[in-house]
DNA sequence: TTCATAAGTGACCGAACGGTCATATTTGAA
DNA sequence: TTCAAATATGACCGTTCGGTCACTTATGAA
């Protein structure tokens, strides 16, 4: 990795948690040269402008969830077992992936009525992730662990929209006491679904 | 109501759709004044600076989304009925309360690392929502159309939990499609406790 | 009708914004 | 070691930001 390219990634991890937290629009070229200890110019050596920075640090932080997903799940073994993974992991607000949390929901409520692109990419994060979901249960079903007629593209949807609602409450009550009776919650729906 | 009190409505829900659409931060006091088409002296004649306004729009758009749930209660009859509608109501993301969608999302995802006064806002807005489905249930279950063993706090989260992810599903996609899956399987849920 | 008060105006302020560029320094292939 | 290219700097630019204020106009109680 040549100087530039290491400056490059330097500066998108920097500012990931910034825009994380305050969002785009809120964040000034000026937090990141802070951050980064870089002049302006230097900044602009590496992006064309804030946008850039801003849709590359979006592509990093959906990264870093999914990272974090994929270090979790080496342990899991069972389609039940990676299920109940990914509600754990999702679920530990206190720890999230990037300071600020969830980078789809974050990024998604400020794009959605002012940024198509940005939209666009936490579209395409979100709907993968339900695929995911769908894809382990169907594995499962497959492979004589779950019913045969579980809904799984709908439970898909489900558990997703369910870890994000709890997700909303969680990050504003500022504790996670809701959001693991939510993990519980769905873990009894997936027990529901194991066969004997 | 005094000419200036007038006034002061006026700019409150001119600037509602923009500060839910925007979000907080993002939002320029010229933008106000273009809504309003009033001068900048104007607008400080009645808020003595924008987060007092932002304040004050908050507010607004968390009323306007329980006026809207409160005007399609009143053909609700029994306690089914009235989930039902709840439902109904805040999985129309077609025709959100106001423009941008819900405000608890809009806003609580903005201030929760930024604006501890908004986020305590959203946060008792979430909490009095659930509180409601609660005692929907509860009430449902004294009157004997419900399961009594029904967990029904547990469930006013996983309720608003559901409705609440499934709007970031929907907004971020641009359509409907998923949250009223959603909507149709809370529903069913639902049905599940009702005693024969 | 009077007139003190309220409401509305827009030029103006300093600060912060995103972005540029001439210049200086560093890098690493030849 | 050389030196062109890559990288880093920070002063600077025009614009927009939130907010102020001297002033004009409108209101409505007496």
């Amino acid at each position: 990795m040549s100087k530039g390219e290491a400056t490059r990634q330097f500066i998108i991890e920097k500012a990931a948690p910034i825009f994380n937290k305050k969002g785009i629009a809120a964040t000034a070229m000026s937090d990141i040269m802070d951050a980064t200890k870089l002049a302006k110019g230097s900044l602009y050596v590496h992006f064309e402008n804030k946008d850039v920075l801003a849709a590359e640090v979006v592509d990093h932080n959906l990264n870093l969830g999914r990272k974090k997903l994929q270090a979790a799940l080496n342990i899991a073994g069972t389609s039940k077992e990676k299920l109940f993974t990914y509600i754990d992991v999702v679920t530990d607000i206190l720890n999230p992936p990037v300071p600020g949390g969830c980078p789809m929901i974050n990024f998604g409520m400020e794009a959605d009525d002012t940024n198509p692109e940005i939209k666009q990419k936490i579209n395409q994060a979100i709907e993968s992730t339900q695929q995911w979901i769908s894809d382990i249960i169907k594995q499962g079903i497959k492979a004589g662990e779950f019913r045969p007629d579980w809904n799984h593209k709908e439970f898909a949807t489900i558990m997703f929209a369910m870890v994000e609602g709890g997700i909303v409450i969680g990050r504003v009550a500022g504790n996670n006491t809701k959001i693991k009776a939510i993990g519980k919650a769905l873990k009894q729906m997936i027990s529901s679904q194991q066969l004997t």
